[in-house]
DNA sequence: GATTGTGAAAGCGTTCACAGCC
DNA sequence: GGCTGTGAACGCTTTCACAATC
């Protein structure tokens, strides 16, 4: 299949294909610069038939016989995702977690750099965090603008997450990722990804009563999705 | 269907069952004490059948013709999702990230209190965040016995994830929640789910490219999952 | 001989549509 | 008349299995 312009990509292999690059970075930084399915699925605790199908979906890149080469690989799923260049981000809300998301270095580190972090609340003006000056909500259109920001992070209290996702909206970020315990409302034509640490916590509690229940009752369940000496996302 | 003893939920469902629960709450506060599946389904961004058919791996709770009331329902999601007690949490690792998490006030909150917080970094020892000293890592084992914690987060940089992950393992931890962006390795029947905020941002990536890739083509194409004037999780 | 790329099969998750019940 | 509960249909995702290629 020749890989045509406009192509879908599955949504889970979305999901998979920034690890597959992750460890791709790290395996050439080691060095290698050939890889197999299985080498790569070992690393990503998946199957090789996935890894194969996902990579598929950018092309025919792979040598039969042989494998992957790592660095060009590494180059086609940055083309995909889009990372040839930077996103900066604006983070709005600068409590806990926004002020810990300036500092993480990650994200400057993965093309992600802090292009502001802006909150309603004025004892928190002009404190730095991360190497970023905390600046007024007004000044949210003159950052998005003048950085061409087009993913917004939302890191304010459940109470003012609708309110700070419309006031992104409203100055044309069209992307965010939300860490606020609601359900966000956006226009047509903006994704939203949200991040909640008490639903994963809850999940995580389900599989632990289960256990307790099923373990109770003698009985042996595989938790889904999770291998015998396993690897898990 | 006489929901069963040991009955499994889907995974889709059980990831949902928290955004019900939260929402069910805020209802109930609010002084509604019943909710049709149309009603639950607008709070949540989902459609309707999708809450009739999670709801009915409970049991069948609704009213025909009435709806579900709204505090049997909270009731009924607490008790599947295992939420009747507190689960308390061990943070490994007190940097940004860690410190963060210690100190949001929505773990406690929601039931799951931070039993402790442990660094291999001596100069972290004994900083006071959210409430809760800093402590050695060696004192990990003692803080999981003597707190009966099941769940652990890990928040340490990606190189020392996996000792953690095993030191945990080790004293007994059988949920971990892993925020460092590399691949855990764990014996069959530890859980393990993974929150990398830099997947979070390609995947948006990925899907800002596309926008502009497709516009430019002067073609329209859904993002999908996300509806009209919707709501977006 | 090794490994990819991919149709086909199997397995899940979502949505439809309507009988059943209030 | 309104709303739930659920089989059946549909669509997406994973896995299988093997021909194609090096």
């Amino acid at each position: 299949m020749s890989p045509h312009r406009t192509r879908r990509i599955p949504e889970a292999t979305v999901a998979r294909l920034p690890v597959y690059l992750q460890l791709l970075v790290e395996q050439s930084e080691l060095g290698i610069d050939s890889i197999s399915s299985d080498g790569l699925a070992e690393l990503a605790g998946v199957n090789a038939a996935k890894v194969r199908k996902d990579l598929s979906y950018l092309g025919s890149y792979g040598t039969r016989g042989v494998g992957y080469e790592v660095d060009y690989l590494v180059y086609q799923i940055r083309r995909e995702l889009g990372l040839e260049h930077e996103w900066p981000v604006v983070i709005v809300g600068a409590g806990n977690l926004g002020q810990a998301l300036a500092g993480y270095g990650g994200f400057n580190e993965r093309g992600f750099p802090v292009a502001g972090i802006v909150d309603i609340d004025p004892a928190k003006l002009d404190t730095v965090v991360g190497g970023v000056r905390v600046r007024p909500l007004s000044d949210l259109a003159q950052i998005v603008s003048s950085k061409s920001v087009s993913i917004g992070v939302v890191a304010t209290p459940p109470g003012a997450a609708q309110d700070a996702a419309d006031r992104l909206v409203k100055v044309g970020v069209t992307s965010i990722l939300n860490f606020a315990p609601v359900v966000l409302s956006v226009p047509a034509g903006v994704t939203v990804r949200k991040v909640d640490l008490a639903v994963e916590l809850q999940i995580l509690s389900y599989h632990e009563q289960r256990r307790a229940a099923t373990s109770a009752a003698g009985q042996l369940h595989a938790v889904p999705g999770h291998g015998r000496r396993g690897v898990s996302a």
